[in-house]
RNA sequence: UGGGGCGUCGGCAAGCGGUAAGCCACUGGUUUUUGGCACCAGCAUUCGUAGGUUCGAAUCCUACCGCCCCAGCCA
């Protein structure tokens, strides 16, 4: 089963807008997406249901998807975030082919657009400081109150307008706003700012301008100019849909359709670029790309493969009730991509020693091991097998509970890939604590059967003691104790929830010996843990390893009822 | 109190007047050289509530109720 098998797109409301439209004729049938960032922080899990909703669609319908830069604000924009959503959207999987833009290369055909507005009767310079205009612009139950700078003449704000480009006046001093209705119920058309002048310097564009367009009127010009079809957004922008419409109406110009959808929240976590900003600058996090961030250098960096992301963004649907998704669907996406595609090997997080005293001293064979047995095609690799091994602690146990079938005094198992051994004594050190497991193996059980046919319910994972090497294995927990750690008590952030083991490192589990070099994101299925990643702390000679998300354990499952009666 | 949205299983989410898809979670069982995977079965007589229209309503109408967003020269 490949990935095409484990996608199951749908439908939602956004298909059907697009299939009216492309029955009427709406776009002549094109459909041509975008995804606009701004590069004021990095990409996570929720710009990841934005991506491949706008590069799916476009898919599905044979359109095209921009990746456009919303670079409008240089106060808050850097090249470093530019450079690293791109890494990422690519990282996911997705092309844009040339067609990567970035708003600010539009600033002078907007600044000309603007131009037009103003001679059209349309758009006004206004003189009212910040704090005027807010207390001008009356509240969510009371009108607004007109500029008195609203009624200046075409020439005079042209006049007034090429003079705030030229930097003739002071940072905040005056803004261009369009002329629509101070009493409008939808706040956002009581007279919008279109520009405002702001002395920073921009990434791209350096110092050449002062004065930069907001929001409102610079997107709907940028859909305009790359000839979107279906501008698709997050909910909190439905208010501004007039506005979008309004703008383009005036200029009499190309208008797509905008549409909304709601976020994606995940339980567990934090979603906005605010939060994990505060998560990484007070410390919390290791940096963006901690894996415990839900950021997409976070999943990737945790173990997440591009495909489990666009699983798990298909199987959650698109829609636009706000709505929060289990953690746990995402988990089962990676385990379900993850099942097919990583490699099998045995890792001993918490290791005892076990000897078969019935095996011959200084021997060594080399055992045959399926790479993964989902998948043939990824072949065997050997691994040694000598008399000295060790084994999980938590694998044995001297007094077992009933339905146990791993190792116990007189309980055989079968070594995974080796033989099967039966438990015949154990050594203890002088405070009572067990040190070694003597077993005996069965020299007939070879590669972990007989001819006999007998049944052998446990199977476990080991590594010889004299070709093992350490690992660090790096486990992770949910970052926050609380489902919604935005529900937060009176008097409280969401920095009291977080959970202080969310990282536990084991910094002696043994290894097989393959697992010696491994490439960082290198993903793994460490046999009956879980699956893991290779770190890029790695070092030659001192592997690093992230968990990703652990097996499902249903014998967990059984104590918890056991404890619970 | 103004404007804009949304309410279908514990969590996502189809459904668009013909009698409640699917996924996650959960519960049983089969299988198993991973207590994994896979497979089988169970899991909403009911769609925020109350009326109405209709042979027939989650779907249409009316009125309530609840939740979310908006008063940045942020996006």
């Amino acid at each position: 089963m490949n990935e095409k098998e484990l996608r199951t797109p749908g439908t939602n409301f956004i298909k059907t807008i697009i299939d009216t439209h492309n029955r009427t004729g709406r776009f002549d049938g094109r459909v041509h997406t975008r995804f606009p960032p701004e590069p004021n922080g990095h990409l996570h899990i929720g710009h990841a249901k934005s991506i491949c909703l706008n590069f799916g669609i476009a898919e599905d319908y044979h359109g095209l998807c921009n990746l456009r830069f919303d670079d409008t604000n240089p106060v808050k924009e850097e090249q470093e975030y530019i450079d690293g959503i791109i890494r990422d959207v690519r990282w996911l999987g997705f092309d844009w082919g040339d067609r990567l833009y970035y708003a600010s290369d539009y600033f002078e055909t907007m600044y000309r657009f603007a131009v037009d507005l103003i001679r059209r009767g349309n758009a006004f310079v206004c003189d009212l400081t910040a704090e005027e205009v807010r207390e001008h612009r009356g509240t969510l139950t009371q009108p607004g109150r007109e500029s008195p700078f609203r009624n200046r003449s075409v020439d005079e704000n042209l006049d007034l307008f090429h003079r705030m480009r030229a930097g003739e006046f002071p940072d905040g001093s005056r803004t261009l706003r369009a002329k629509i209705d101070m009493s409008a119920g939808n706040l956002n058309l009581r007279d919008p700012v279109m520009y405002r002048i702001t002395r920073a310097t921009h990434p791209r564009t350096g110092d050449s301008w002062c004065i930069y367009p907001m929001y409102d009127w610079a997107h709907g010009l940028e859909d305009s100019i790359e000839r979107i079809t279906h501008s698709i957004c997050t909910l909190e922008f439905e208010d501004h849909r007039p506005l979008y419409d309004w703008f383009l109406d005036a200029l009499e110009t190309y208008k797509p359709q905008q549409i909304e959808f709601a976020r994606l929240n995940v339980t567990y976590t934090v979603m906005s670029k605010r939060r994990l900003l505060t998560l990484v600058n007070e410390g919390f996090v290791s940096g963006w790309d901690d894996p415990r961030m839900p950021t997409i250098s976070g999943l990737r960096r945790r173990g997440y493969s591009p495909e489990s992301i666009r699983i798990f963004c298909d199987r959650i649907g698109v829609a636009k009730a706000n709505s929060t998704v289990d953690y746990a669907m995402l988990e089962h996406c990676v385990r379900e991509h993850l099942n097919l595609t990583a490699a099998r090997v045995m890792v001993v997080l918490d290791p005892i020693k076990v000897i078969l005293t019935n095996y011959p001293e200084h021997q060594t064979e080399m055992m045959d091991a399926d790479n993964n047995p989902e998948d043939a095609s990824m072949g065997k690799r050997q691994i040694p097998f000598s008399r000295e091994l060790l084994i999980e602690r938590s694998d044995f146990m001297e007094e077992p509970p009933k339905k146990w079938f791993r190792l116990a005094p007189g309980m055989e198992v079968r070594l995974k890939h080796g033989y099967y051994i039966t438990c015949t004594d154990v050594v203890r050190d002088t405070a009572g604590t067990i040190t070694e497991i003597h077993c005996h193996y069965d020299p007939e059980s070879r590669g972990g059967w007989t001819r006999d046919g007998r049944k052998v319910r446990g199977t476990l994972h080991w590594v010889s003691a004299a070709h093992a090497i350490r690992a660090e294995i790096r486990l992770y927990d949910h970052l926050f104790a609380l489902d919604d750690p935005m529900a937060v008590p009176e008097g409280k952030t969401f920095r009291d929830f977080i959970t202080p083991q969310s990282l536990t490192v084991i910094s002696n589990a043994l290894a097989e010996p393959c697992l010696a070099d491994s490439a960082p994101e290198t993903r793994f299925q460490f046999l009956r843990h879980g699956y893991f990643c290779t770190d890029p702390d790695s070092s030659p000679g001192h592997p690093v390893f992230n968990r990703t998300v652990g097996l499902k354990d249903s014998w967990a499952k059984i104590q918890r009822g056991a404890d619970e009666q």
